[in-house]
Formats: structure tokens, C-alpha cells, sequence
DNA sequence: AATTTCATGTAACCAGTTACATGATTCA
DNA sequence: TGAATCATGTAACTGGTTACATGAAATT
């Protein structure tokens, strides 16, 4: 069934965002360019190799929209293991080293979690994002306050900035999960 | 002179750290694993090399430690062509671009700046930080405002936490000004 | 007619990752 | 004596960056 390399980043913001709207390449790119998921990074030379590499693996397919039978675009949708793949990505639920080392990913898998990931499950994986940010902020200002010193304040200021940094990530979490819980089932 | 290619993060983070004390390679990685220096990765297959790139162009030296002389320690320490580097990339002050999309680069030139930036020019750097952050701040908002959505409010809410980490760090950035405007000079 | 935009790519380069290799030394 | 740690590295792989290439269609 083909070795189970990882996913990238990319590759997963870019079966997020074909599931959410089958498009091409060039749309893909475009939404990076224009919108924050930029950060992810859309040059043609990340991008158009990434496709063809979940093309290869089977989980977006390819269809030509021929409306401009000269100027052929290649609209790509998720295959059902396309979705498999990327359900299972999104309702992993945060590790410490994932809240610590790579919140960006998990921002992404936050954003991509409507319709894959239960209202549990969402509420959940928001409590490990604050209760472990909240942890590491702690463990930050331990290291803020071992490092500090009046005549070079600016290390300690640094990792100050990182304790404020996850503080307002938890907080964030908090206010996130009042929203949805909240908001009776419609 | 060589030419002039630009120096990875991990080589500004390596000239940093072997400018606040000279060290051996091995001693580098250690603090990259005990640090939150860490986030800029420690792992042999990139120390190693960095360090080599460095001394080829002349940005390090080493010296050999021979205390126990069967096992000899390679000390690093900087060359004033490695100090001129260094400093030349602390003083910049940040662009709009490096506030948006690198702000971890930033905050590890803010860390090195002890001895290589004057109290104005640190000043003047946490000034754009401040002002920058906001900027974004408040373009991020009107994406989260664009995107609202009741139904699926992840988008919205992950931008919104862009938001509102873009407001602290303008927060941090400012508090740190009135920290080094207050300290009278000794 | 000329420029911009649509649309898809490739090529060269580069640095980082994981995993492995080596051998001395200190510790249990 | 065997294991962990000191200390420095290499090799294979991978994916991202910049820059370039191509050509049609829409715009000015």
C-alpha cells in the first residue's frame, strides 16, 4: 500500500484547502499569496511539486476543466483517501513537543477542523493546546527568571516575550472553547 | 573577499552564542538541547556543518583545547571578521516583512544585542517592532472579520490568534522600551 | 502592439533531518 | 566489564528557495 512517509506542512494546507474548494495550482498559490496561510509558503517550486507528489500517493486526483479547451486547468479534488488522510491529521489530538515546538501546525489543524473533528473533540483538543501552553509558559518564565540580569537584560526579556507569547495562546484556547461550547447544537 | 551569501539563522544563532563565550561544537549542541535557543535546531548533521561553513569563510577559529590531549576539544571563538558579521545583522533594523513572517529572527538579534547595539538604536528597533506588530495586528483583524463565519468560526478564530499574538509582542515590545528608558545609565 | 495576467512547470542549489559511525573516557 | 557519555563527524534523503521557461489569453 506504499510507504507511509509523512505529510508535510504544505501538503496538508494543501489538502485542506482542495477540500475545501477543488481548484488548481494556480488558485492554490494565489490564496497563499493574498491570505495568511501564506506563512506555509506557496512558491511554484514548493507547490507544483507537492501536488504531484499527492497525486502520486493517490490522495487528490486531477480533473481538466475544458471550458477553455486551449488554456487547460487542472482542478484538483481530494480522493476518499485524500480525506482519510487529512481527517486523520486533523483529529490527532496535540502533543507537549507539537504546542511547544510547532504551533503553527497545530493552528492549521485547527483551522481545517470543520466537518472532520466532533465539537468533543475540537473542545478537547483546545483544552491540551491551553493546559500545555500554559505548562511551558511556566517552565519559560523559570528560565526567564534563572537567566535574568540587570546589566544585559535582553535574553531574559526574550524568553519573557515567549512566556507572554504562550499565555495568550492558552488564553486564546480558552476563549475558543467557550465559543463552542456556548453555542447550542443547531 | 568571497562571495557574500547570506548567513543562515543557525549561523547567526552559533555566532551569538560563541560571541557571549567560546565553545566547542559539542558544547553548542548541549545548549541547543537544554535551551529555548533549541527551537533554532541543534542536530549534529546541521551544527557540524554550519560551524564548518563558518570557519571557511573566516567567521570563526578554532583553537584546540589539550587538556587531555587523546581527546582533543576544538574551542571556537569568533574572528573580528565573524564580530564585524555579527554585528553588521544585530544593528539592522527590522523591516515590515521580517516583523510579519520572521519573528523568531528578530527576537534572536534583540537577544544578541548586549555590546553591539547602543540603547538608542535598541530602542529604535523595539519601536518598529512595536508599531509593525500592530499594523499586522489590525490587517489580521479585518481578514478574522472578513471570514467570520458562525457555522465554521475556525478560520476566523485561528486568524483571531494571530491577532492577538501580534498585539502581545507590541505589548512586550513596548514594555522593554520603558525597561531600558528607565535604567538611567550607570 | 505591447504588457499584464493566466497557468504550469523545471533546474540548480542549499540546508536541515535522521540515522549511523567512531573511538576515547568515565561511571556503575 | 559493560554502559553511558564525551566529542566529532558523515551519508542519504528530502523538501524548500530562487530563478527561469513557456505560451496562451485578456487588457490597455
Amino acid at each position: 500500500m506504499g510507504r507511509r512517509r509523512r505529510l508535510t506542512l504544505l501538503e496538508l494546507a494543501l489538502l485542506g484547502l482542495i477540500r475545501l474548494q477543488p481548484q488548481s495550482g494556480y488558485d492554490l498559490r494565489k490564496q497563499f499569496a493574498t491570505t495568511p496561510i501564506g506563512r506555509f509558503s506557496g512558491s511554484p517550486g514548493a507547490v507544483y511539486p507537492a501536488l504531484k507528489r499527492l497525486r502520486t500517493r493517490g490522495l487528490i486526483a486531477a480533473s481538466v476543466d475544458a471550458t477553455h479547451p486551449l488554456r487547460p486547468r487542472e482542478v484538483f479534488r481530494l480522493t476518499p483517501a485524500g480525506e482519510a488522510a487529512l481527517a486523520e491529521w486533523v483529529t490527532r489530538q496535540p502533543t507537549r513537543d507539537e504546542v511547544v515546538y510547532a504551533p503553527e501546525e497545530l493552528l492549521l489543524r485547527f483551522a481545517f477542523m470543520p466537518g472532520l473533528s466532533s465539537r468533543k473533540h475540537t473542545v478537547d483538543f483546545l483544552q491540551i493546546l491551553a493546559d500545555e501552553s500554559d505548562r511551558y509558559a511556566a517552565e519559560l518564565a523559570r528560565v526567564a527568571d534563572e537567566i535574568a540580569d540587570d546589566r544585559a537584560p535582553h535574553g531574559s526579556l526574550a524568553v519573557r516575550l515567549g512566556v507572554e507569547s504562550y499565555r495568550t495562546r492558552a488564553r486564546w484556547a480558552r476563549q475558543a472553547i467557550n465559543r463552542f461550547q456556548s453555542r447550542s447544537r443547531t
